[in-house]
DNA sequence: CTAAAATACTCAGTGCCCTGATGAATTGAC
DNA sequence: GTCAATTCATCAGGGCACTGAGTATTTTAG
């Protein structure tokens, strides 16, 4: 008899969390384009050109994961990749017209969701809901990336 | 120049705050066994003889996801899987010892886990995030199960 | 009792997410 | 200029999450 309240694991709330969006996506935004693919998408409007690790580390992604969602938003002619002239490492990403009207045409959609699932929050939680969520997750990605030495100056 | 601050999207910090969680389970609970599993294990705990269907729906895991994690806990050895002799349809699961002592040990550790991930809220803050997690996750929830008709009565 | 509906589970297919290993290009130390 | 370390990207492998289709068993309608 040693069960454990799941209720105050942040992880599996974080998870479930993440379910709902999930469900509501599909019905209410596009049962095509997932969240990260949009994520991607938003990224390369807020700025053109971007290679692939810079736009993983905007929206959260790992080298792996962006590579496989940017394979997909390829295929489906929403942006193209070209070999940076001056570092043969690197590919840019740039959005298609296709891949512009897409996001904006989903940006509409996700701003009802974004309503619908917070619907049971007042305005003063939601702001409040955003922040603690945001904390935490900055503090734990902190943790990851240790910090870097502050340059110990000398 | 349509981008949208993801940092206003509960999906996108959902998401950032599950991998946050994720990257420190790995460091901090365990490699082998997943927070999935070990919830899994955890409603065993608290009853052991759930059918598979069961489980999935007290810890949030579908149909097919349920099959998969009971499948590797199986084959750990952590629990066991019997057909139901009052009902062929089901399998009835119970902890093995090993699983018993396992769900134990990592216990102590999601708790230590916990607390480091929610180190940068002040327990106030804790809670109130708790609470506003739960109430949308539920509310979400609510969506997806048409809420039984209320037996209109008559 | 029998045919139809419901239920528990499985399987195939798609997509996200991570790690460790590998290859190609660039940068830095010498 | 050369060799080593770094950096961008890929690939293989394991795990979570959903849908739609299919199988077996039970329940229900008639």
């Amino acid at each position: 008899m040693a069960a454990v309240d799941l209720g105050t694991h942040p992880g599996h709330l974080a998870r479930r969390l993440q379910q709902a969006h999930y469900l509501l996506w599909n019905t209410m935004v596009s049962e095509e384009i997932t969240s990260p693919q949009f994520a991607v998408m938003n990224a390369l409007v807020a700025e053109s050109g971007l290679d692939q690790r810079t736009v993983g580390e905007r929206v959260g992604l790992d080298r792996s994961t962006i590579a496989e969602v940017i394979s997909r938003l390829g295929r489906r002619g929403l942006l193209t990749k070209t070999r940076d002239p001056e570092d043969g490492r690197r590919f840019l990403l740039r959005l298609t017209d296709d891949g512009l009207r897409t996001h904006r045409r989903l940006t509409l959609r996700t701003a009802r969701m974004n309503q619908v699932l917070l619907a049971p929050l007042s305005p003063e939680e939601q702001t409040v809901f955003f922040q603690l969520i945001r904390r935490v997750a900055d503090a734990a990605e902190g943790l990851r990336n240790p910090a870097e030495p502050v340059a110990a100056q000398g």
